[in-house]
DNA sequence: CAGTATCCGTCTCGATACTG
DNA sequence: CAGTATCGAGACGGATACTG
């Protein structure tokens, strides 16, 4: 990732913004949303988050299930019957950082019409050029 | 980016997740959130923000804010002087979504002890293997 | 001053065959 | 069932010469 906040000298601004630019990066990416949202509403098991995920490839969902596992947001239990059986919990730690991000959500919607007209001006300017 | 939410069929995880990862995807990135900082202390200028965002190369400078400024985050006056002067602005959007993402700060603070843990017990693990 | 254009390395990601 | 290993394509990002 090398978002380190610590290798190289930064700036005021940087040092503001790193913390915050490393919590985004924690759930950045197309997937880690999706799990963590499938997770929170009960535990799962791998092929489960399979087909609740349809899209994702076996690696991706592998490499984000460790990486919400390095991060304490989901917890990995390994239930030693034949078949294996291996659960996907959302951890207190992961239930509340979802609730900050629906606040996101709170904001992206009062602010959907401004976003789109934003976006529409951008276009027709650049189209225009 | 590639993150629409509407053009393959999705699973009603992927519903409710889809929304949030494009406003996630909005800040995501090395620079997004540092020029949204620099830029909500006070307009700036462009080689300003060269300036307090060391590392950032003129490419990414330049890409980074005209995404901010499609999104309606910043806007850009160009003042038609010789030489000229260009002003990035914070928008009142971008100033709610920083308090959302300060919001995001407060529970890295008060988790960053679960993080650190978890995180050594899952590196310990697979220092193990 | 405020960019744009170009080139090129890196790193992520997807597909898929294989395994305990 | 629950993964790991391998390979290749493409996106992403950095350096920098050039311009109105």
């Amino acid at each position: 990732m090398a978002n380190e906040c610590d290798d190289v000298p930064m700036s005021d601004v940087q040092v503001e913004a790193c913390p915050i630019v490393q919590i985004i990066d924690r759930v950045a990416g197309k997937w880690s949303v999706s799990i963590l949202v499938a997770a929170i509403r009960n535990p799962v098991r791998y092929t489960e988050l399979e087909r609740s995920v349809p899209g994702i490839s076996r690696r991706m969902l592998t490499l984000t299930l460790r990486n919400l596992e390095r991060d304490g947001l989901l917890t990995r239990t390994v239930y030693p019957t034949v078949p294996p059986k291996v659960e996907y919990a959302a951890t207190d730690s992961a239930r509340e950082l979802y609730g900050h991000l629906t606040g996101l959500l709170e904001w992206a919607e009062r602010h959907r019409p401004d976003i789109i007209e934003a976006r529409e001006r951008y276009d027709a300017l650049v189209a225009a050029a």
